[in-house]
DNA sequence: AATCCGGGGTA
DNA sequence: TACCCAGGATT
């Protein structure tokens, strides 16, 4: 690679970024707080995906310190929709570490931004390069394709080390003064121009010099290692209906302060039989494929799961509920998993005369009725209720503390995973 | 170095 | 359908 390639690649590009940069709602200004949440909200995002979310976000934190202040509920609520919710949590860390160890202001200082909560070399880079024009790289997906077809690169750019090594070469092309505007063109034109698949070539500003379209590869390149696909999992959810002081509404839960959708709010759901178990089975092993429509599922399999379902819940949450009807399924993709989400209809409370008769007219129904009976016993035992009263346990039974009733009106209070808003607005557009 | 973490656009 | 995306934290 020659030199003049190099000069050549760093001058056109920068050219033609100032000739066509988008206007977007982060580049009104170098506020580094502003660049800071847009670049965070970027990672792993669509531009087009994160403009309104970048909007109300600033709308509503618009500097450091009011975000730092706010109720994480809040944060999470602005970024429900917009997926990896730990990045939302990060900022929000970020900022408070800003307000209590730089007064509230973004330093201008490589290491000590880096040092913020949820900003990785890339964010570094870019909040250094952009609000700052320091002279940092700041390699994403992107550049890694855009430097990689330009020079020919061949290296497998999921490996880590390869990053790094892109990242000196990026580096060492940033003209003088300009860091901010050459990162920007870089990404610029991997998004508009140098895109992953069809490249277009013919209107690429430095063309004339690209190496790997040269060597017949720009449509080859970057190399990169295909990702483990994802695993499967069942999961059954149930729609509770509240009745007495309850009707109209349903039964949500908040998920654990760490691992998946943290803290987020969804249904009351569990994993069902794994799939591996479903496989040992005789039946034929069919790889549905997304957007087909499933196999009809036999009623009684619709009734072993509802079974399952509230059984578990019984056990493992003493929240009592029994079975009513299937409602739906609904699909939930992330980067290392699918969750297939059956979704149930079912009554809260348990009549405790019902489980009796029950009893003689199946095994599986007895085994409920003797769980049901415990969890009630458990939860009066100090009260000292006669078990006759359970009719209602509607007024009864207390929750765990991580449920709560909600109705329409209250969807706006608590951030949801898309999967589940999906199903509770369209749950909601039917009971109406 | 591998794995975990969402969701949507694209060809 | 497969791939990709303005990645970072954890282990």
């Amino acid at each position: 690679m020659t030199t003049e390639a190099a000069e050549y690649f760093s001058r056109e590009l920068l050219g033609w970024y100032r000739q066509n940069k988008r206007v977007l709602p982060w580049r009104m200004n170098r506020d580094p707080y502003r660049i800071w949440v847009s670049e965070v909200m970027l990672q792993q995002t669509r531009v087009d995906t994160v403009i309104p979310y970048y909007e109300r976000f600033m709308d509503k934190f618009p500097t450091a310190e009011a975000l730092a202040e706010a109720p994480e509920a809040e944060v999470l609520k602005c970024w429900e929709g917009l997926g990896y919710y730990s990045r939302a949590r990060n900022l929000q860390a970020g900022a408070q570490e800003v307000v209590s160890r730089h007064d509230g202001v973004v330093p201008d200082d490589k290491a000590a931004v880096s040092a913020l909560r949820g900003v990785g070399p890339y964010t570094a880079g870019a909040i250094m390069s952009i609000a700052f024009n320091r002279p940092e790289p700041a390699v994403d997906g992107n550049v890694m394709r855009v430097l990689s077809r330009y020079f020919c690169l061949e290296d497998d750019i999921a490996k880590p080390s390869t990053r790094v090594s892109i990242e000196k070469l990026a580096a060492s092309l940033i003209p003088e003064g300009a860091a901010g505007d050459f990162n920007q063109a870089l990404m610029e034109l991997g998004a508009l121009v140098c895109t992953p698949k069809s490249p277009g070539c013919l209107t690429c500003p430095v063309m004339a010099h690209c190496e790997g379209r040269m060597a017949g590869k720009e449509h080859i390149l970057p190399i990169k290692t295909k990702a483990k696909p994802p695993r499967p999992e069942l999961r059954l959810a149930a729609l509770v209906t509240g009745t007495g002081s309850h009707a109209g509404k349903i039964l949500i839960r908040q998920r654990p302060d760490t691992g998946l959708l943290a803290r987020m709010w969804e249904l009351p759901h569990i994993a069902g039989p794994s799939i591996a178990a479903a496989e040992d089975s005789d039946m034929p092993k069919k790889r549905r494929r997304a957007g087909a429509k499933a196999e009809p599922v036999p009623q009684r399999v619709r009734e072993e799961q509802m079974d399952i379902l509230c059984r578990t819940l019984a056990g493992e949450e003493r929240v009592l509920i029994r079975p009513t009807s299937w409602w739906g399924e609904a699909e939930h993709v992330f980067s290392h998993l699918v969750w297939d989400v059956q979704v149930y209809i079912t009554e809260f409370g348990f009549m405790l005369e019902e489980a009796a008769a029950a009893q003689e007219a199946s095994a599986l129904l007895a085994d409920r009725a003797a769980e049901a009976h415990a969890v009630y016993a458990w939860q009066h035992d100090a009260g000292n209720e006669p078990a006759a009263e359970a009719a209602e346990a509607d007024n009864l039974a207390s929750l765990p503390a991580n449920y709560r009733w909600i109705g329409p009106e209250d969807m706006s209070n608590y951030a949801f995973p898309n999967v589940f808003l999906r199903i509770l607005r369209e749950y909601w557009e039917t009971v109406d």
